[in-house]
RNA sequence: GGGCGUUUAGCUCAGUUGGGAGAGCGCUUCCCUUACAAGGAAGAGGUCGGCGGUUCGAGCCCGUCAACGCCCACCA
């Protein structure tokens, strides 16, 4: 028995930092709690190992919790492993951001130092996060906890690149990719953001060599003229015909270079010439290998103009391209210059502007990685929720080129491969100790680090221990779901499938659950530099966790983005209160309460009505639960909690828990309904739940109970018409202003036998009524209360203004007769009789009847009262 | 240039086998009744973006238009 003394108001802080180490330390969060449950495994999404928690993480791990909080309890053996992402480049910066506080550069300090600090950095800052996780209550199993640096997931990351290798799909080459000349390093094509700009596309000529005139080319990057080596026209484009085959002269640098036809120029497009670029240019650069054309790269991988610029060597790129207009313009060659918009490229990490830059990387080719996974989700072997995000995944997997995967940062995977001065190049997973083709000892390792998305991929088996084949590998892969935002499918999910499906031979999930970003009330996307980011601490500190996450779960419909007000919060608080008192109550009034069962078997009338509804609610959020719909879900269960239980339930409990000879099955039910809501509850708000659970149950822990499977019960409809006779009641009651402890006498009338005895007690409880007898009419003047096949007759006094009573008749007699006209309309239609189903047919013919009583006996009462 | 999403009450949003329009907050009136004023009771408020179609019946299915948002795309 909890003799403990409850607060009058639910109060997060003092109970919120009570119960996760109980349930870390009764080992809730292993799936070893459950030893013979059926497995089920789902990975978190890696947050940066030096970031902090935010409300796109709160929304993602809450879904998680609430997943996995109600698997245990349905006896699942559940993994949900959590660990830290050491992302590379983002890590990098930051820890960049603070040498350059210090007026350093990772340069100034070198690799080995550099790399040393990162580490002290993750030391420092790399359990702020997993702190975080914690305080919201999250349960992951924290033994199991990975980092996509310790030493098992490297050895993975090597084992793939080697396996690749050998394969042939790893490849080294010199290549025009995205580059960043703020990170200095290569990108994939996908961490390249464009974003429409207004820019200006110039028109320049170039004269010809043997004779008059001269060609025009445009471009957009003007500086980029200095690195041409030909121009390209359409083989078919006859006003070139004889152009191709000259040569004209490049001006301010005074190169003679060739005009070339190649089927890649669009001779639709502006003079349908175009001047190539090979090292700064994909399309120029395939050009160029097409025609045998030099290469001459005019920037650096600072992007300032090298010596190959002649006099505008050292300039940035941005002043390069105005010093270059300009001194087109001097020489007579800019012909004109338009305002042009344009997608320009920025670097995802860092905003920069990125330039295509020749460089030596490596590469995986992917298509041999895309097809079986395009295929995996086609045939359902992986299926995505919601499932419009597969034409996403399909139409970028089926468009995907060679990812590059080489970076020029510190802090990452170092490519396993190394290099002999005989010109030997060996990948291995681990260091060769001496060259196999010349014996040299003397080897030098590549410098460039994995992308960090390469190590992504492979964390739902990199974790479970492969390549060891663990036991954890062999029962929790494929993971059962995959829990992300959309913003991430083609970073993450789409490698995690290939690379699953390559390596393991099966999908690395089963379910790919799908959900949107959190936006601030206006619909803005959070964001640091938008200044609208909201810290979930914060949100914690004011309100509590758990009301964080009920907000949060209550707002995320599938895959939509989630509008998080604070006023969602501040609601869901208030639930809290309401279960907290409600709780309360209980714990005044109700003895033992069993932690598994102890459900009435024949239950008086209220108390089989309750029963049965906690029964179909519970079925009901179980079904939406399944389907991950779990706003309906938590909706279905709310709505429940107040309006049913709370709003009438707990009142109709209260007279006979007052009276010792009736209060025992009473109490029985209450607690066995507020029993199962505190479990069903329990996923989303599981501090509250298990402090209200050790109020009322004070029996182990909630949060290692079994999910409860309440019986089913008889529906009780004399349930209905009480509910609808008080509302009547009520209603009448207030639109009078008579005050609710100024009891009314009320007869009532019921000739189909519905009147239940309990009623008089409880009328008198909930509407504030004295049932004077259950017979005809009254002599005295009177209104009537209709409630299905129950009149109530309430004697008029001389309190009641006679105008606004027959005012309130009326409007209740033309709602009903607008009711009753539409469902005659339906049933006068004879398609309607012909063609609905049968019980649609028999529910309107059902409802008419009833509007049409209603209507009479209200046209009746307008008549008594003189209308 | 493609593709996707959104458009429902004053605000933010739910509404999947098409069959009586919902929640939270806000607003109006009454009530500090012994679980709860972070509460209770009663109310007001919507041509479900426009048009057309399918159907006995459409917020829900189809077509089309509009507005907003997002993703993808090597047209200089």
């Amino acid at each position: 028995m909890a003799a403990l003394v409850m607060q009058p108001t639910y109060d997060p802080k003092t109970i919120e930092s009570r119960w996760y180490d109980a349930w870390e330390e009764a080992g809730l969060f292993r799936p070893e709690y459950r030893p013979d449950g059926r497995p089920f495994c789902v990975v978190i999404p890696p947050p940066n190992v030096t970031g902090s928690l935010h409300l796109g993480h709160a929304l993602n791990m809450t879904i998680h919790d609430v997943i996995v909080r109600r698997r245990r309890m349905q006896g699942w053996a559940v993994l949900w492993l959590p660990g830290t992402d050491h992302a590379g480049i983002a890590t990098q910066n930051m820890v960049e951001r603070k040498l350059a506080e210090e007026g350093l550069t990772r340069f100034d300090v070198g690799r080995d130092r550099f790399v040393e600090e990162v580490w002290s950095w993750k030391a420092r800052y790399g359990d702020r996060i997993t702190q975080q996780i914690r305080r919201l209550g999250y349960s992951p199993d924290w033994t199991r906890e990975r980092f996509t640096m310790d030493e098992g997931l490297s050895r993975a990351v090597r084992t793939v690149f080697v396996r690749l290798f050998d394969e042939g799909l790893i490849y080294r080459g010199d290549r025009i990719i995205n580059w960043c000349p703020r990170c200095e390093t290569a990108l994939a094509d996908i961490e390249v953001e464009h974003s429409d700009e207004a820019g200006e596309l110039v028109v320049l000529q170039y004269p010809y060599t043997d004779g008059e005139g001269g060609i025009t080319v445009a471009t957009t990057r003007a500086e980029t003229m200095l690195g041409d080596t030909a121009v390209a026209v359409h083989p078919g484009d006859g006003r070139y015909a004889g152009a191709v085959g000259r040569t004209v002269r490049l001006p301010l640098v005074g190169r003679e270079i060739p005009i070339v036809a190649d089927e890649a120029v669009d001779p639709e497009f502006g003079t349908g010439a175009v001047k190539v670029t090979p090292a700064h240019d994909p399309n120029d650069f395939e050009i160029a290998q097409r025609h045998g054309l030099p290469v001459v790269a005019i920037l650096d991988q600072r992007a300032v103009v090298t010596t190959e610029g002649g006099r505008f060597a050292g300039l940035d790129r941005f002043e390069a391209r105005a010093a270059v207009k300009h001194a087109l313009q001097k020489e007579g060659r800019l012909v004109r210059a338009e305002d042009h918009h344009h997608a320009v490229g920025h670097c995802y990490r860092c905003d920069t502007v990125v330039e295509p830059y020749l460089s030596r990387q490596w590469f995986v080719q992917v298509q041999p990685l895309a097809r079986p996974a395009i295929e995996a989700v086609r045939s359902g072997q992986n299926r995505f929720i919601p499932g419009h995000w597969e034409k996403a995944y399909f139409h970028w997997m089926e468009n995907l080129r060679d990812w590059c995967i080489s970076r020029q940062i510190w802090w990452g995977h170092r490519i396993p491969a190394w290099y002999c001065s005989c010109g030997e190049l060996i990948v291995a997973v681990d260091p060769p100790t001496a060259c196999p083709a010349c014996g040299d000892e003397d080897l030098t390792q590549d410098h460039d680090v994995l992308d960090t998305w390469f190590s992504s991929a492979l964390w739902p088996f990199s974790t479970l221990g492969w390549p060891v084949q663990t036991e954890d590998l062999a029962r929790f892969y494929p993971n059962t779901l995959l829990i992300t935002g959309f913003d991430i499918i083609y970073f993450w999910v789409a490698r995690m499938m290939m690379m699953g499906i390559h390596f393991l031979g099966d999908v690395p999930f089963v379910d790919t659950v799908i959900h949107g970003l959190v936006r601030d009330h206006q619909g803005n996307k959070m964001s640091k530099s938008r200044g609208n980011a909201i810290d979930p601490l914060d949100v914690v500190d004011e309100y509590g966790a758990d009301p964080l996450r009920l907000a949060l779960i209550q707002a995320a419909a599938p895959g939509q983005d989630v509008p998080l007000d604070m006023e969602w919060v501040a609601a869901a608080r208030k639930f809290g209160n309401k279960i907290w008192n409600a709780a309360r109550f209980a714990v005044a009034h109700v003895g033992t309460i069993p932690a598994e069962g102890g459900y009435p078997t024949d239950p008086a009338p209220v108390e089989r009505w309750i029963l049965g509804r906690l029964a179909e609610v519970t079925r009901r959020f179980d079904e939406l639960s399944d389907d991950y719909r779990f706003s309906d879900a938590f909706a279905v269960l709310y709505n429940f909690a107040w309006s049913e239980v709370f709003d009438w339930y707990v009142e109709l409990s209260k007279a006979p828990l007052r009276d010792p000879a009736r209060s025992e099955p009473v109490a029985a039910t209450l607690g066995v309904v507020l029993r199962d809501l505190l479990k069903l509850f329990h996923p989303a708000v599981p501090y509250l739940s298990e402090e209200l659970w050790s109020q009322l149950v004070g029996n182990g822990l909630l949060a290692g109970t079994d999910w409860p499977q309440p019986p089913e019960y008889d529906p009780v409809p004399s349930m209905v018409t009480f509910q609808e006779l008080v509302g009547g009641i009520r209603s009448f009651r207030a639109e009078h202003g008579l005050a609710a402890r100024q009891p009314l006498l009320i007869q009532l009338l019921d000739p189909a036998g519905v009147v239940e005895p309990w009623w008089e007690e409880q009328l008198g409880g909930l509407a504030g009524v004295e049932t004077i007898a259950v017979e005809g009419p009254p002599a005295r003047a009177h209104t009537r209360i209709v409630a299905g096949p129950v009149q109530g007759f309430i004697e008029l006094s001389d309190l009641i203004d006679l105008d606004a009573e027959r005012d309130r008749l009326r409007k209740a007699r033309n709602a009903a007769g607008a009711d009753l006209d539409q469902a005659e309309r339906k049933l006068a239609n004879p398609d309607f009789v012909a063609r609905a189903p049968a019980d649609i047919v028999a529910k309107e013919q059902a409802k008419a009847d009833e509007l049409r009583v209603r209507v009479e006996k209200l046209s009746a009462q307008l008549a008594d009262l003189g209308s």
